[in-house]
DNA sequence: GAGGGCAACGTAAACGTTTTCATCGCTGCT
DNA sequence: AGCAGCGATGAAAACGTTTACGTTGCCCTC
């Protein structure tokens, strides 16, 4: 079906050794032969066959990227930040995502042998025996925002605790003081540090204030059911922090449509910094995640151990750091001021 | 390094062939054999290296994306598409975008060959000479809002014209009357015709009224730009159709600061109807498509290529039709109504 | 002028699979 | 008892590359 090298060493009166050399730029070719070799290949239109390639150089030039999910914008902005990085060290992308079920994860892992030079991991399924069972040893990997105990892999993860602490904070010295948390999906664990760092924040600066948790699913929905539930209680919290920014923004419309008014009688803030956190109305404040830095990190923390760089062989565990965006939408004391913030 | 089938098959003692034939269920293996197979493979931690797997097989299940960029709400929900529709066919996705130059983006597509099924194209260096220099022959293909000549590929594309036209027109039924377009990047395809569509329209319903255009680069900064001329022109445009929603975003951000408001003095729409459109405020009127399902559409023609259907062999053209989502952006009569239409 | 060295080129092995074909032993039938 | 048929298994080819190694021919040097 498509043209081999052996078309073009039959075509160009030389062997496939011949080609191989002129068209990789080894030398030990004459250049009238590389001219000729050269003709007949872009004649022949001939594309050296990647599978076949890195069957004999090991090497694929590809990383694989196995994510619990394509859905929006942090995921949308992690991608960017693994593609832009990729395209630095010249790597492909191969995406493997939503797949419900730890089979279903293991399956996509295992059918990235052999195609790609290394891995980025960030999946729910992802605990050290799933790992153990269906990574090859030996292939470079990166953990992003996996709970693990062991040393074994390099990871990093975002700060979720010095993050919603820094949201905790900031609420309080604004003057709010009876604050709800809306959770994330049961079992995240990112969420799960979210929410700790909230009881532990409020524990210590509120000492005897009991939390109010909110279930949640990190989708807008839902974001918006826990608004409507949050503004029927009574006494009414004064402020909500959402374990993520989609349901901030869904609790938001929750709240206006009560005819409550967003920050004077209820703030709100969310995590993560998506795009559109500065464009809903009023601007949402949030912890945000140089998202797209830490696919790059993980990225080149990846390419180090890919190129055996003695040096990046350890594995290191990176937390990147979240920074407070004060935005107007908990900005009581100077609301119109803080817009201008970001 | 890796453990190989040979590794297994010293280990069960049996031959190689055994082995693949038991772990791909071909049968012809008797039950006990198949058992110790299994038991040998799993102890090993055996995994198949997809790379031979699909040099002898001629199948590598994995599609190949080559996008312009990754960067945005529109990408992001494109690829969320082609996701969801590659695993409902077992495929897996190698993703390669943001080129900027014809020649990276040949090496992109050549460093593909061997290693993937079939291709999604969507390309503004795509045209008729680059696919033919590029492609190998006889890979599947589908086009996605690429303009070619001739129909040597199946192609999908949104309808640009029928969403402009959908949109002006229902500003005009608003009242509005000195329509202003901005455009998205010059020689961009989807924007040529949605312009022409603008011009058309405006020149059926409001012959002798000059169309109003102003540059744009399809990202919120350049809305703004154009915002703030918008404002600034005698007499002023009382309403804005921006070449996609990023830019209208960017556009009421400006319209805002000049202190007028939206859509009493001036009405803004979009195109693409990004997930974003509507949590701005006021929301955004827009022409929506769905792109993810114009993602899905593209690789279930795709996977149909694929799998050789004959039906699905005649190279299709097919145009995803553009929805008019009207909000509170535009809906100078009836503004606080109009925003329930979603 | 013989021999050594080197550049250009070819031969063949190797990468890890799948699959065709042959072999072997067995069963059941005549 | 012999033989056809069949199920289980193994040997080997094939996929399209890269590359180690061998061969050839030439030039240079002594």
């Amino acid at each position: 079906m498509g043209v081999t090298i052996k078309d073009v060493a039959r075509e160009a009166k030389v062997s496939v050794a011949s080609v191989s050399r002129a068209l990789n730029g080894h030398g030990g070719v004459t250049a009238e032969t590389l001219e000729r070799i050269r003709e007949v290949a872009a004649r022949l239109r001939y594309i050296p066959h990647g599978a076949a390639r890195s069957l004999i150089t090991r090497r694929t030039h590809t990383i694989g990227a196995l994510l619990p999910d394509l859905y929006g914008e942090f995921f949308s902005e992690l991608i960017r930040g693994i593609d832009l990085a990729a395209r630095v060290h010249g790597l492909q992308l191969l995406v493997s995502s939503s797949h419900d079920g730890s089979a279903e994860a293991a399956a996509a892992l295992r059918a990235m042998q052999g195609r790609v030079d290394g891995l980025l991991v960030m999946s729910p399924h992802a605990d050290a025996a799933f790992l153990r069972q269906n990574l090859p040893v030996g292939l470079p990997t990166v953990l992003m925002n996996t709970v693990l105990e062991r040393d074994d892999y390099a990871a990093l993860s975002v700060d979720n605790a010095g993050g919603a602490r820094l949201v905790v904070e900031h609420l309080l010295g604004e003057g709010y003081r009876r604050i709800a948390f809306i959770q994330g999906p049961v079992g995240n664990h990112d969420v799960a540090e979210r929410e700790q760092a909230y009881r532990d924040a409020l524990a210590a600066r509120m000492p005897g204030v009991p939390p109010i948790v909110l279930p949640g699913e990190f989708d807008e929905a839902s974001g918006y059911r826990a608004g409507q539930r949050l503004v029927a209680m009574s006494p009414r919290p004064d402020a909500v922090f959402a374990a993520n920014d989609m349901m901030a923004i869904g609790c938001m419309a929750a709240i206006r449509e009560a005819g409550l008014r967003i920050p004077e009688d209820i703030a709100v803030a969310g995590f993560d910094d998506v795009p559109m956190a500065r464009y809903v109305s009023p601007a949402l404040t949030t912890a945000g995640v140089r998202i797209a830095e830490l696919g790059k990190a993980a990225l080149d923390q990846l390419a180090g151990q890919i190129d055996g760089d003695a040096d990046a062989a350890a594995p290191v565990h990176v937390r990147i750091p979240a920074e407070l965006m004060v935005r107007a939408s908990s900005a009581r004391n100077h609301a119109s001021k803080a817009a201008a913030s970001d």
